[in-house]
DNA sequence: TTGTACGCGTTATCAC
DNA sequence: GTGATAACGCGTACAA
């Protein structure tokens, strides 16, 4: 803090005038106030440059324009572009964000939380680690929150419940890319799936399942390989695969495709003569790698403002939809062969 | 803000104490108090689920144990690899950070370093657009900076004076590359740079022609393109620089060389037989990409640390280094190729 | 239309 | 060792 920061009582000072009109103009509730008065105080403000402290005008209002954001890591293509959008969009409406990384453990979910709580946040955005997702470390979070009284909604990872939030639809999305595998002859499928703590990738599964059995097809628990989402994972996914001879490999995300083809060309299979590659999440790199990763498009964007709305709303308290669910878009690039 | 905290007024009085000893307790300032007072305190504070109210702290002390970071663009891998460390350091010290993106706009800039003013945030860490770098524009950032009177630091971009700033040896990492080019044999090489109002992308050249002069070869002008750090960059680079009939690339940037390396695919050049390719920041995707890309590696965790410990230091007006230059790593992988 | 007085939750100063 | 009391800068009834 700056050591001696021009007061609202100097301003009224030097405008001659008191505090209570001066305070008056600046929250633009100077609708009684003459226009001659008004143009006092932005004057007299303007010669002192006079910055509002908002420390101060927290402690009284109760609010302090403020959203925590809760994340396993940053460094995440799909996280940073959302922050990224995220923390443009509630500028706009007069909020800024404090951002924390929980390195994907629950300890640092929990410490962040009461962190943030006396902070005095006026909301929490939730991208939680998925330890903390896991079914029996449920309660340690959900009683933290309850305690702490924070407004929060949950983003991408979320407990089953009335709690607000915002995903995508990742059950349609394992059914559009199910089905595009069919119509391209593809039988013989491999799985390679994220935490299965993770909604994403339990729901991305089911509809990759469902679709595959309404077409009489089976779907080996062998040809399913439970995973992170990361690089190695990928790979060893690929390994395992690979001597299921299946026609080609859907990865949950984009990071484990680029494992899995990194494998692939390792041991000298073609992509996507003799394995097909799908990913998930269309990031940068999918257009560049080869071949052209055929892949899931999240919509950053239309998420980011969701959650805007979302956060926005709870903190208000007004009313909103409790579970926001978006579509997806496929993707299809190169990597992808037609056996028919 | 939740409705109804619990205030240190509360505790005291279920510990049956005054407010000022509490607030010694909370503030390890407890020497001179027993033990058993000690814990009374400890224990109504546990019962009630006491959180110490910051922006009421900050209001008396000053302080506001928050750092803002004003970045082009967190969905940038090199910033956010920096934020991310930044973040996890600075919180170790009891600070948090405040998050703003300017989208490489000098209005936002401008904007943010006065919204960040009224947040009274302690201190400021700035990677600034590369239109507030211009030579013209500085004088409107920098004395909004000394108005404002917030301790600030500049990461990777700064400009010449006396400021306080965290970057990388360009200079030097740009002769490293060089010599490198030289030992391999290659005598007609092509550059690509980012904006040159940028340190970066000046004194990485400049390590680049001075080395190549003190070898008697010659950097044509036209083998010089002055470009920005993204992929189209790299594609309308390296079409300008084929032409030319360089045997080497070097983007100044990764994603500059993805562009490079697709433009060169799309046309048949082989990569790195016909040409070879250089690039600067070691992305993740430099490891994947076809040939792997030798590329110069920036040391962001180490980064990190220097700035967390800079900022931390300007802002509690310690003594400090006022400018710390660190050296990269020249990481050799498949994209050049030796010509002797 | 403008001013007075009080409270927000803390820490700091000075008595006791 | 502990406890009143006064700030910190601002918003807002209430009074004038």
């Amino acid at each position: 803090m700056p050591k001696r920061a021009v007061t609202i009582k100097e301003v009224a000072e030097r405008a001659g005038l008191s505090v209570t009109t001066v305070s008056l103009v600046f929250n633009g509730k100077a609708d009684n106030i003459p226009y001659a008065t008004r143009q006092k105080v932005e004057q007299a403000a303007a010669e002192l440059n006079y910055q509002p402290n908002y420390t101060a005008r927290s402690l009284v209002t109760g609010k302090t324009h403020t959203i925590g954001v809760i994340i396993p890591d940053i460094s995440n293509n799909f996280f940073s572009g959302m922050v990224r959008h995220l923390q443009t969009e509630l500028n706009k409406h007069g909020y800024d964000i404090i951002l924390c990384n929980s390195e994907e453990q629950m300890a640092n979910d929990l410490r962040y939380i009461r962190w943030l709580a006396g902070r005095k946040v006026d909301g929490l955005v939730l991208i939680l680690s998925a330890e903390s997702m896991e079914e029996e470390n449920r309660e340690k979070i959900t009683s933290l929150l309850k305690e702490t009284e924070i407004p929060h909604i949950f983003v991408d990872r979320y407990y089953h419940g009335d709690a607000p939030r915002v995903s995508v639809d990742n059950e349609w999305s394992g059914r559009q890319v199910a089905e595009m595998l069919i119509a391209a002859g593809h039988k013989n499928i491999g799985v390679i799936t994220g935490p299965m703590c993770l909604n994403s990738s339990i729901n991305r599964l089911k509809g990759v399942t469902s679709v595959l059995s309404e077409h009489g097809i089976d779907l080996p628990k062998e040809n399913i390989v439970y995973g992170k989402y990361n690089m190695i994972s990928g790979k060893e996914g690929a390994a395992v695969l690979l001597k299921r001879n299946v026609s080609v490999i859907f990865a949950f995300n984009d990071m484990q495709a680029y494992g899995v083809i990194s494998y692939l060309k390792e041991n000298g299979v073609k992509i996507p003569e003799d394995v097909s590659v799908v990913g998930f999440d269309d990031d940068l790199f999918s257009t560049i790698v080869e071949p052209k990763l055929t892949t899931v498009k999240q919509p950053i964007m239309q998420l980011s403002h969701e959650i805007c709305d979302m956060i926005l709303a709870v903190v208000d308290g007004k009313e909103h939809e409790r579970h926001v669910k978006l579509a997806t878009q496929l993707i299809l690039r190169d990597s992808v062969r037609k056996l028919i």
